[in-house]
DNA sequence: GATGAATGAGCCTTCATTCAT
DNA sequence: GATGAATGAAGGCTCATTCAT
C-alpha cells in the first residue's frame, strides 16, 4: 500500500512534467490527474494546492540538476571542456522549460506566514537556488578557472537561459520552426565558451 | 469623433503589445482596456474578439519589421555585417516574444471551417509569413552571399528565435536574472555570424 | 453519491421544464440553477451547455409522449373518440410550449460542422420526431380509419399546434386573459375531429 | 424636413413589427435601425427606451385593430357571420403575435410615477384595452346578438387567441410544420362560430 | 485512502442605453 | 437633428478547490 501511494505520487509529478512542457504552465490539474490515471481529489490529496504540485515537480528536478553537475564535477577533473557540454547536453534534456509558467507563482503565501516565514524565500524558484544553484555556481568557477566557461556567468543565469530555450511552445510555432530549439541551444553553448 | 476613435484604437493596440510582453497571452482583456483607459465594450468595438486584436498588434508587428528590414538592406550595402547586427538589435526591441503565446492560436476558426478549412494560411503565424518573412528571407540570402550570415538560416528561424528570447517571463524570474535576455541575443547574434 | 447526483440530475430537468414554460426558453441557466439548489457549475457538468440541457428536457418530454400515445393506443380498441381526447389532454398538460423556444435552436453546431454537417438529423425538433412522430403518426392514422379524426393530419403538426398553444406567455397576458388556453385547446380538439 | 422625419419614424415603426414578427421580441435595437436605414441614436431619439418603440407599434397596431373593426361593424349590419370571418382575417394579418414578447413588459414606470398613474394602467396591453378592446367587445356583442359569434367570449380573449396563433416560431418549426398556423386559424374560427 | 460531484470566482462576450461630434 | 462610439451590467462557461460517499 505505501508503495502503491508512493508509485502513484511519482507518476503524477512525471505526467505533470510532461504536461506542463507540452501545453504550458496553465493546464486544468484536471488534465494531470486524468494524465496519471487518478481522480482530481486524489492529486489533491498529494498536493493540497496547485502551487505544491509545481514545488514538488521543481523538488524533482533540483534533484536531477544536482545528479547532473555531481557527474560534471567527476568529469571535469580530466576535460572541463568536456564536462561544460555535457552538462548543458543533459540540462537541456530535462526540459527545465516546462516550468518556466510555473516558477514565478508565488508559492504558498498563507502558510508561509502561518510558519511565520521569511518574506518569499519558499518560491518555486527559490527553492531551485539553495541546493542546486550552489552546486551549480561551485562548478561553474572551477570551469572558469579551467578557462573552459567564460567570465561573469552565475548558475542562475545558466538555468533561466536553458529554461528560456526549452520553454514549451505552441504546436503552430513548434511545427514551424522545430530546429530553432537545437540553434540556440547551439548559440548558447558556444557563447558560454567565449569570453 | 473619427479621430479620438482612431487614436484610441492606435492606443489599445499599444497597450496590448505592452501588457502581453509583460504579463503574456492570456491576460484578461479588461485589463488591456484598463491600461488603455477604455471600457471593455470599447476594446470588443475595434476587436471583435481576442483573435483580431492579436491579428492589429501581429499587423502593426509585421510593419516595423517591414521597416527595419527595408533599412537594413540599405545599410547592407555599405556594411553586411553592420546592417546584420543592426537589424537584430532592432528586432529584439520589437519584443516579438509578446506575441508567442498569441501566435500559436489559430485565428479565426469559425470563418476557416466555413471556408472548408483546410490548414488555411490565415494563422497569426501566416500573416508574419505573407509580407515579411519574404522581405526576410531575401535580405538573409544577401548577407549570406556577402558571407555576414551563416548558411542554412531562414527567416522564419530568425523570428522564432528572438521571439523565445524575447518572450515574457513571470516577473520573479525577470528580476531574479535580468541580464539573461542580453546574454542570448548576445549568444545568438554571435551564432548566426560563424558557420 | 450516485444516487444523490440521479436525483439531482432528474430535478435539474424538472425545473428547467417548468422554468422554461413559466419564463420562457432564454430564461439565464443560472435561474434554473438556483431553482434546482445547485451551483451553475452543477448544471454545467451534468450538461455541458444550454443545448444539452434542452435535449435532456426533450428526451423527457419524448418519453412521456411515448406513453401517452401507448395509453391512447390502447384506449383506442374500445373507444377511437375517447381515446384522442384524453391523448389530447395529456399532451397538453405536458406544456410541449415549454420547448418552443428551444427547439428552434440547432443542436451542437460545432459537432454537426465537425462531421460535415449537411442538415443533420440532430436537430432537438428531430429529435422528437424520430420516436415519438413515428408513434403518433402510426396512432393518428388508425384514429382517422376509426373516422375520429379528420384526414390530412400528421403527428408533427398536433405536436407544433399543442406547443403553439401552450406555450409560454408573459406574466401579464397570462394573467389577463387565463382562459385563452383551454378555448384554444377546445377549439383544436373539435376541429380535429371534423372534415 | 419635418415630413422626412415623420416618414423616418413610420420606416422604424414597421421595421420593428416586421423584425419582431420574424425574429421575436429579444432582437437587438441595433438590428432595427440598421434594417431602416438609421443610425441607433436616431431611433433612440424618435423612442426614448425600447418600451416607447413597443409602445409606438402597438399604437400603430391598434389603430389598424380599429380600422378593421369599423369596417366590420358596417359589413355586420348586412351579414354578420360573414363580417365576423372578415375580421379574424384582416387581424390575423396584422400579425399580433408579434408583440407577445414586448406586451409582456411593465412600460415606463418611472413616467407612470412621474405622471403619478394608476397601477399599471399604462402597460402595452392595456394600450389596446382602452381603445381596441372597448370597440371589439361592443362589436362582439351584436355578433352575439345576431347568432354568429359564440357566447361567453371577451374581446380580450380574441386579441390574445390570435396573437397566440400568429406569434413567431423559430425557423426550423416554422418550415417543420408551416401549415400550422392556418390549421389553428380555422380551428379557432369554427369554434367561435359554434356554442 | 480514493473517487466523482459541487461550488464560487473570474473572464469572455453582447446589448440597452448615453455621449460627443 | 443625425451619427458612430463608449459604457456598464448581465449571462455563458471554465477551473481551482472542497466535500460527501
Amino acid at each position: 500500500m505505501r508503495a502503491d501511494a508512493a508509485r502513484r505520487r511519482e507518476a503524477i509529478i512525471t505526467q505533470a512534467r510532461h504536461i506542463f512542457a507540452e501545453r504550458g504552465g496553465d493546464v486544468a490539474l484536471e488534465a494531470i490527474a486524468a494524465a496519471s490515471g487518478v481522480g482530481i481529489a486524489t492529486l489533491y490529496r498529494n498536493f493540497p494546492s496547485r502551487e505544491d504540485l509545481i514545488a514538488a515537480v521543481v523538488d524533482d528536478m533540483v534533484q536531477q540538476i544536482l545528479d547532473a553537475v555531481e557527474e560534471a564535477k567527476t568529469e571535469a577533473v580530466e576535460d572541463a571542456a568536456a564536462a561544460w557540454e555535457t552538462l548543458l547536453t543533459r540540462l537541456l534534456d530535462l526540459e527545465l522549460g516546462a516550468l518556466t509558467d510555473g516558477l514565478g507563482v508565488q508559492a504558498r503565501p498563507a502558510s508561509n506566514v502561518a510558519r511565520g516565514g521569511g518574506s518569499d524565500a519558499a518560491s518555486p524558484l527559490a527553492r531551485i537556488q539553495q541546493p542546486a544553484l550552489d552546486a551549480l555556481d561551485e562548478l561553474v568557477a572551477v570551469l572558469q578557472d579551467a578557462k573552459a566557461v567564460r567570465g561573469g556567468l552565475r548558475g542562475l543565469d545558466v538555468i533561466v537561459a536553458l529554461a528560456t530555450i526549452t520553454r514549451p511552445q505552441a504546436a503552430p510555432i513548434r511545427e514551424a520552426a522545430p530546429e530553432v530549439r537545437a540553434q540556440l541551444a547551439e548559440a548558447y553553448l558556444a557563447w558560454t565558451r567565449t569570453g
